[in-house]
This record gives C-alpha cells, sequence and structure tokens, in this order.
DNA sequence: TAAAAATACTCCATAGGTATTTTAT
DNA sequence: ATAAAATACCTATGGAGTATTTTTA
C-alpha cells in the first residue's frame, strides 16, 4: 500500500525537478528516493514522472496527481496536529455542571489557574441544582460535575474532596456577630432569606434544623444566592450557607457566624460517569478541584474548607 | 509516522469495539492489532481507545478524532482509484488537433474503435488549419495532433503515417469519369471548387500545378471541405483532395478520379511535442492512428491509402 | 563525457506472527 | 473463572544505505 512518505517524494521530485535534490530535501538517499517512487508507481498502474538522466517532469497523468497527492499530505498533517493539540490542550472543551454555591464558592478558586495555563481551552459550565448536576453527568453531556453526593448514585462516582461548614450570614452590626456563634434558635428568631426548596443548600439547612423541632421562616426565598446577599446586606434578614459562599458574601460587607448547634456541614464532591474516562483536558481540571481542596475522608469532621491560598487568608477572621 | 494501515485499525476497533473482531476483519493478530493502536496512540499522543477486558469504547479524543480519521481514509482511497482509473483509462480525456480533411476522412477510421473501447475517455477534437495544429502541439493545449509535415519543426517531433494521393472529385456524369485520370488541363478547364487558401490541402494543389504553368482559377472558395462537396453535387463544378477525403464526398454521390499529371500528394503523421511524454490515453489513441495507417517511409511512394478495414473496401472502385 | 537516475547488494528496523501473561468482570 | 487485551519473543519482509552501472544530453 502506498505511504505518505511515497506522496511527499512524489511531491518533491515534482517540485524540485530532480530525484537527487528530493532525495537531499527530503533526507533519503537518491537511489531510496527512486524505489520510493517507483513503488508509488507500481500501486497508481502507471508513470508519474518522466526522468531522463537530465530532467525529470511530471506525466501527464502526474500533473493531474500532483494536487491531489498534496491535498492528501496537507490534510493528513492537519488532522494530526489537530488530535495532537487536543491531546497537548492546545484547544479543546471541558464542560462541567456544578452547584450554584460551587460556582460562586469553589470554582472561581480553580478556574483562574487553568484558564491561565491553557487559555485554548474552554470550560463550559452549567450551575444548576444536585439533580441536574447528576443527570448531565450521567447523560455524558459534561465531562464530570462538582456537587454534594447524589441521591440516585446508579451509574455515577462519587469523589468526596471537601467538607464544609454551613455558616449564618449577617450585617457585621448584627447582634450575632457579637455572639460568634449561631443557633437554631437564631434562625428561627430572625427574619430568613432563603433559597429555593430545589437548592442543595436550602435542603441542608432544613434537614438540619428538623430534629430541632423547629424551621426557618422564610421572609424571602430566592433563587441566586446572589440576591439573597443583597437583600442581606440590605438589613432584610439573615441566611445560611456553605463557608466557600462567603466569597460571595464579603463583597457585600457581609459575615459569616459559625452554625454550631446543631452543626451543619456538607460534603462537596467529584461526579463522574462510572465506567467512562475523562479527557485529559477534563482530567487535568478535574485534578486542579483535588488540587484546590485536599481531601477530607468521606465521613470526615471537623476539616472545614481547605482554606489557604490568595483570597482565602481573610475568611478565618470573617468567621470569628 | 502514523499509516493508513493504523487509521484503518483504529477505525475498525471502534466500530466493532472489539480488538478480537477488528482483527479479524482487517486480517490481523490480535497482538498485532494492539500494537498497531498503541504504535497510533503514541503519535498522536495520548489514548484513543479506552479498553478493559470486557469492552473497549472511544475516548473522549477518540470520539473527537474517529470522523477525521474516517474522512483520511476515505480521500485516499478515492484519490487513488482515481488516479488508477486515469491510468487504465477507465475515465480522462485525450485533445487533439487535425486537420479538417483528417478528421473528415482519417480520424472516422480510427476514433470509433477507441471510443468503443474506452467509454469514459473523452475526444477533445480541435480540427484546424496546419499551422493552429503546429501550435497548439507545441504549446502543449493538446496532446498530438494529426497533420501534414509542418513548415516550422522546432521543438516538434513529426511521425509520418500515411502517404495519399489527390483525387478530383466530380459527379459520375462528369466527362472525367470516362476518362479515369486527370490532369493539370482538366483542373484548369473547369470550374473549381477551391478551399480557402489557409487551408494545406488548397495549397498542395496549387503548389503541384505551379510547375505546370497552370492556376486554378476557382469559381467559387470555401472554408469547409463538405460545403465543396455540396456544391459539386449540385453541378457547380469539381475539386480535388486527399483520397481519404472522398469519405465525405461519397454520401454526396461523388466519385474521385486520381489526379496524374502532374501526381499530387501528402504526406500525413503524428505530431508531437518533443520531449513531452503522452498520458496513457494518448498514447492509446496515438497508437490507433499508426495501426490503422500502417506507415510508409517518409518519402515513401506510391503506397497509396493505406485503405482496408470495414467501410474502405468500396473506395477503389470509386477512384477506378 | 558528465551528471543523473536505475540497479545490485547488503543490512537492519520493524511489522507481523505465535505463545503467554495480565487484567477486569 | 473467563474472555479479552497486553506483553514477550521470534521471524521475515522490505525500506534504506553504499557501491556500481546505465542512460542521455
Amino acid at each position: 500500500m502506498a505511504s505518505l512518505q511515497q506522496l511527499r517524494a512524489f511531491l518533491t521530485v515534482a517540485e524540485t525537478g530532480s530525484f537527487v535534490a528530493a532525495s537531499g530535501r527530503i533526507g533519503l538517499s537518491q537511489p531510496a528516493l527512486s524505489l520510493s517512487i517507483k513503488a508509488l508507481e507500481e500501486e497508481v498502474g502507471g508513470r508519474l514522472l518522466d526522468r531522463s538522466s537530465r530532467r525529470v517532469a511530471l506525466t501527464s497523468e502526474g500533473r493531474q496527481f500532483r494536487p491531489v497527492a498534496a491535498r492528501l499530505v496537507e490534510d493528513w498533517h492537519a488532522a494530526f496536529d489537530d488530535i495532537r493539540s487536543l491531546f497537548r490542550m492546545e484547544r479543546g472543551r471541558v464542560s462541567l455542571a456544578v452547584l450554584p454555591s460551587v460556582a460562586v464558592g469553589l470554582l472561581p478558586r480553580v478556574a483562574p489557574d487553568f484558564t491561565a495555563r491553557y487559555p485554548n481551552v474552554d470550560i463550559e459550565v452549567f450551575d444548576v441544582i444536585a439533580e441536574r448536576v447528576a443527570e448531565l453527568v450521567r447523560s455524558g453531556r459534561v465531562d464530570f460535575g462538582c456537587s454534594v453526593e447524589p441521591r440516585e448514585r446508579a451509574g455515577l462516582a462519587f469523589e468526596p474532596l471537601l467538607h464544609e461548614r454551613f455558616l449564618v450570614v449577617h450585617r457585621p452590626d448584627h447582634p450575632l456577630a457579637a455572639a460568634g456563634r449561631a443557633t437554631a434558635a437564631d434562625l428561627a428568631g430572625h427574619p430568613f432569606i432563603a433559597l429555593s426548596r430545589a437548592s442543595s443548600v436550602r435542603r441542608a439547612v432544613d434537614a438540619a434544623l428538623e430534629p430541632s423541632g423547629r424551621r426557618i421562616r422564610p421572609l424571602f426565598e430566592v433563587e441566586q444566592i446572589s440576591t439573597a446577599a443583597i437583600l442581606i446586606a440590605s438589613g432584610q434578614g439573615l441566611t445560611a450557607v456553605p463557608a466557600s459562599c462567603m466569597a460571595l458574601m464579603r463583597p457585600h460587607g457581609l459575615v459569616g457566624t459559625p452554625l454550631v448547634e446543631p452543626e451543619v456541614d456538607r460534603v462537596v464532591g467529584l461526579l463522574r460517569r462510572e465506567g467512562a474516562s475523562l479527557s485529559v483536558a477534563a482530567a487535568t481540571l478535574a485534578a486542579r478541584f483535588r488540587a484546590a481542596f485536599a481531601a477530607v475522608g468521606q465521613g470526615g469532621e471537623a476539616g472545614g474548607e481547605a482554606g489557604e491560598g490568595a483570597g482565602d487568608g481573610a475568611e478565618a477572621s470573617d468567621i470569628r
């Protein structure tokens, strides 16, 4: 069967008009080149080059074949360069589905590094509720997810990464700031800005308060965490969110106070489709997630945020 | 460097989802196939296939590469099939330039055979005067020509093929029919239908009569031989043409009488560009010309037409 | 006669085969 | 435990080199 090498040889001889010149150009001995051309000609069933000892010219058929051969070689290299660039992450796309709280709290700690290092790999983020994260991962629509452990685990692999506690979020002038700790009674006793019932954050809070018999009484029920932030900042009430969400609260001048009675927490991790491998780009991004949130055991305790890095120094003091 | 074989291997494994199945399909042992895939993966810089001992699936990158690889393989085969078909004359085109007298007299003896045998090889015919035949051949615009020997031979190779005598063409009821031979006096003594002065046929007649001091007095001067035929058939006069042109005259009920005093003749042959080779199709058609008109020496005499073949039996009797 | 392509030959890299081991379900 | 891919190892083909001959302008 004909080879790329043979096409290159043919094109180079056609271009240089000489076997000797062409053999130098492609780094092959003249006899090897002669044989290569001969083999190609046998493959196509006729002469492509007219050679005399003085000059080499294309035959009529060779003239017709030349541009075709050139395109084959070109397409070949383009295709291989392309797939190589994909593996080298010089281009590509990673799709991920994350909880809204993850999108505002955790993703910003991971993404900038990645995009700086791989500027031509696009990241497609679906910030959706936990059920939809699981769905997107399961269907293969996204490469992986970052969420809490899904209820329906079939076909999914959950890898716990980060254990984080919930904080009550309020203005610095709120009484809780002085208290330094918050309880279920505090939550029930103040106007509460709740997230939608579908939200995993909301569910965690509801579930944690249930044993105490108390229920939050939402003054507002909002979809977006940022909406809650605005409302709280304007003095409408308080809410409870995972520690990482303080990244969104702080810019609004809000502070967080640990919820200690009951203690509320959640485990965030990577969600992958079982059996399916990740693209190199997805695997690399997933590795960034792991590195950024040094894992604590699934049932691990105390842990809190894996806080470190540039923007996180202030957080501890915010929590008091 | 990656090979077509490797792409085929990859595509087949992707399709069958199994190394064993694919190896059977492409006629390779399973270990050889494994190595082939491995080499391809090293070439592109990453995994294209996820294999476990139970199932083989495409990786994310493999999924992207698959259609590209398929197109490469497809294009490759299409290109090679195409050039092969060209050499096998399953398609193609031959261009030739011929004298009008050749187009009507000789070409019809050669072309039908060729087109019957190679129905998908087109023949492009330029029926033009001798100077233009030479020009077209020299420029490479046509593959070869069939003409008389050109005045300006630089860059051209003339291969004499056929020596043919001129006949005087007239109606069967013309006095010359009874005479059985024609002379310069006959030509000068009857109304003459001449071809254009640029025509090589006209020139041959003019040149032949010159020594005798006689000149033809054209009653008509026409471009096309067929026009002359019509005029002669309608009783307007007579003309002189090479014997092969009787093929056009006979259908009009005209007959030819040998011009014997002076004897006028011409040598028709193939005209090729010096140094340039012919395409296989052109060479094949040229060979048909040679076969149809068994060569007589360049300065050869007597020879007359190489007449034979189906439609030519009648000719001798026409000449008387 | 000289420059260039073709041939002769030799060698080694590698593609491919068989036998076997490893792996994952 | 079993089916399938990977590895080990060996062989043979053919691609590539050097030396030489042939060709043609």
